[in-house]
DNA sequence: GCCGTTTTCGGCCCGACTGTTTTCAGTCG
């Protein structure tokens, strides 16, 4: 459950909302002052808890505010901390940092990144040492003044000078990537008891900081030995009795925690978090006079709950909260009124509604595709390779559009409870318009646009471009929206929630792109769809038959956005799909 | 700074491990 607030470099420009990971930023590091400062530690836990709010809105506070919602009513913030966000949105800029810097100039949150330093330390150094820098901190140890310091030693001279030397930056891990190396773990473990993966690996976050690995074990210092000694592990961080720390050749830390058994419910609960969803449980218990930690709910002495997530959860007059929900957005409330939603499942998806042939980058026929669907029990897909534009992928020009539909009419007459529909991955020109003539797209029974190309246009342009291509009658659906590319290439630069309100006004929908480089939208921005009344299709945009396996990160995904059954296209029936698709086009024509 | 079936003050999640110390503070999750 590692957590890591990233700098942030802030760029000005007249007319540019203030995104809420800005926000988040902003108070995160207002936090970190504040608490090197030796502020009161719940005024600081009240800052860094409203930053994991702001970021987990699904919405921009600033559209928010515009709409005339008052922020005070958002969980973890008050009215202080209302006008702060608002003063923000307004300027652009946040008071109290900047006095805050003033006061505490230099580095000192750049700092409290480094491994054992934390406020007190880093304070104590700033008085005594007069270290304001992390080149200030390189010479305080060079030159041996660092040791002089009560609570500095040999040891954490050396973990500092080897994190200044060769600093390593907080990395996310793709949730496939974590996945290869959960299961070789787990597979690794397996016999020194019950293993179980939680963290936000559990969660199915679309990244993952480290693996938090739970063994039901009597003898946890023994788990521990036996992780030391596996293959990949490149260097033990901590190991003690109960938990052990290791950091594996890839770079992902594992931490690994042995319970008893009676404890598994309470310490799975705990090692899944969210840290905030742990937070709000434990509050909880502390109103009904109990104590909940790793190894149970407790009544005094007395173990009342732990065995399992579920008999937490019913002694605290919760319904079981399933893991991708925990992250403290609304879902206790929720499931203190039994209105959790009944999420979508991977066994209710019919189809798939972005998928590539080798017409044009895939790699095996159409007729290879729809087999290889309905063995999965699909009722359809929808073919939708790459247009003309795309050109290094052998894009279709009207020409090759037409050929290949006489070949998908060819091929559904040979199929039995299956149906390929005519589709097309259309790009979406610089200008917003498309790539192909009215005349093509007619002729569809279903068309998916995307950009492609022109990823760094200034946001305004970006948004109209997309817009544009919405409001086109024979768009059915946006595929991945942002273009983002996981650690790879950063989203583009668009105002999602004009996005979203012109889908729903044209009568269209958008993707979550279950690749796993991709999974975009991502969670808050389809749930954001969602509350909007915007239905998503969780699509593979699969280039070979392998790839539609990747169904199950975006359903992950889907069910990390709330989505239910109802929110989801390709749970339809074929036709009740074709229906919504005709919806559409019906909306304009 | 937030919040309220303990409601406008007085609480605020809880425990493991390290490195320093010689009984525990600080950091971390």
């Amino acid at each position: 459950m590692r957590y890591f607030v990233g700098k942030i470099r802030l760029l000005w420009v007249v007319d540019m909302p203030v995104q809420n990971a800005e926000i988040a930023a902003m108070f995160d590091q207002a936090a970190e002052l504040l608490e090197i400062g030796g502020e009161n530690q719940f005024r600081v836990r009240a800052y860094r808890r409203a930053a994991r709010v702001i970021e987990g809105l699904p919405k921009a506070a600033g559209s928010l505010l515009k709409s005339g919602r008052d922020l005070s009513e958002l969980p973890g913030i008050g009215k202080d901390l209302a006008g702060k966000i608002a003063d923000i949105v307004k300027t652009g800029h946040f008071g109290l940092l900047d006095t805050l810097k003033r006061k505490l100039p230099g580095e000192l949150g750049e700092m409290a990144a480094l491994p054992g330093l934390g406020p007190k330390r880093i304070k104590l150094l700033y008085d005594k040492l007069k270290v304001r820098t992390l080149n200030d901190l390189r010479q305080a140890i060079k030159t041996e003044r660092l040791r002089e310091l009560r609570g500095f030693g040999p040891a954490i001279e050396k973990k500092l000078l080897g994190a200044l030397e060769k600093p390593q930056p907080a990395r996310r891990f793709k949730l496939s990537v974590a996945e290869a190396e959960a299961e070789a773990l787990v597979g690794f473990l397996r016999g020194s008891g019950r293993v179980v993966v939680a963290g936000s690996y559990r969660r199915r976050r679309d990244t993952v900081g480290d693996l938090d690995v739970l063994v039901t074990a009597k003898d946890g210092a023994a788990v521990g030995d036996s992780l030391a000694k596996y293959e990949n592990v490149a260097q033990v961080i901590a190991h003690g009795p109960t938990r052990t720390t290791v950091m594996l050749r890839s770079g992902l830390q594992v931490d690994v925690r042995a319970v008893p058994e009676e404890s598994y419910g309470a310490a799975l609960l705990y090692f899944t978090g969210s840290k905030a969803h742990n937070i709000a449980l434990r509050g909880l218990a502390n109103q009904h006079g109990w104590k909940l930690n790793e190894y149970g709910l407790f009544s005094g002495k007395r173990r009342i709950a732990g065995a399992t997530e579920e008999d937490v959860y019913e002694k605290l007059k919760l319904a079981y909260i399933v893991p991708e929900l925990r992250e403290d957005r609304g879902e206790i409330a929720a499931a203190q009124a039994g209105k959790l939603p009944r999420l979508v499942k991977l066994s209710d998806v019919r189809g798939d509604l972005h998928v590539h042939s080798d017409w044009t980058d895939g790699t095996v026929t159409i007729a290879e595709m729809a087999a290889a669907a309905q063995a999965r029990g699909y009722e359809y897909i929808a073919l939708t390779d790459h247009s003309r534009r795309v050109a290094m992928t052998h894009g279709l020009d009207p020409a090759r559009l037409a050929r290949q539909i006489r070949e998908i009419d060819r091929l559904n007459e040979g199929l039995k409870n299956f149906t390929i529909l005519k589709g097309i991955e259309v790009d979406i020109l610089r200008d917003g318009s498309l790539d192909l003539p009215e005349s093509s797209l007619a002729k569809l029974d279903i068309v998916v646009a995307a950009v492609h190309s022109h990823f760094d246009l200034p946001r305004q342009a970006q948004t109209e471009r997309v817009v544009r291509a919405l409001e086109n009658r024979h768009v059915s659906i946006l595929a991945h929206p942002t273009g983002r590319l996981i650690g790879e290439r950063e989203p583009y630069d668009i105002d999602m929630d004009r996005v979203i309100s012109t889908a729903r006004k044209a009568g269209c929908y958008l993707e979550i792109n279950a690749e796993p480089d991709r999974l975009d939208l991502h969670d808050l921005h389809a749930r954001a769809a969602k509350l909007a009344g915007v239905k998503l299709a969780v699509s593979t945009d699969a280039h070979s038959v392998d790839a539609y396996q990747c169904m199950r990160f975006g359903i992950d995904q889907a069910r990390r956005a709330w989505l239910t059954v109802n929110d989801v296209l390709n749970t339809r029936p074929l036709a009740e799909l074709r229906k919504l698709l005709k919806r559409r086009a019906s909306v304009r024509g």
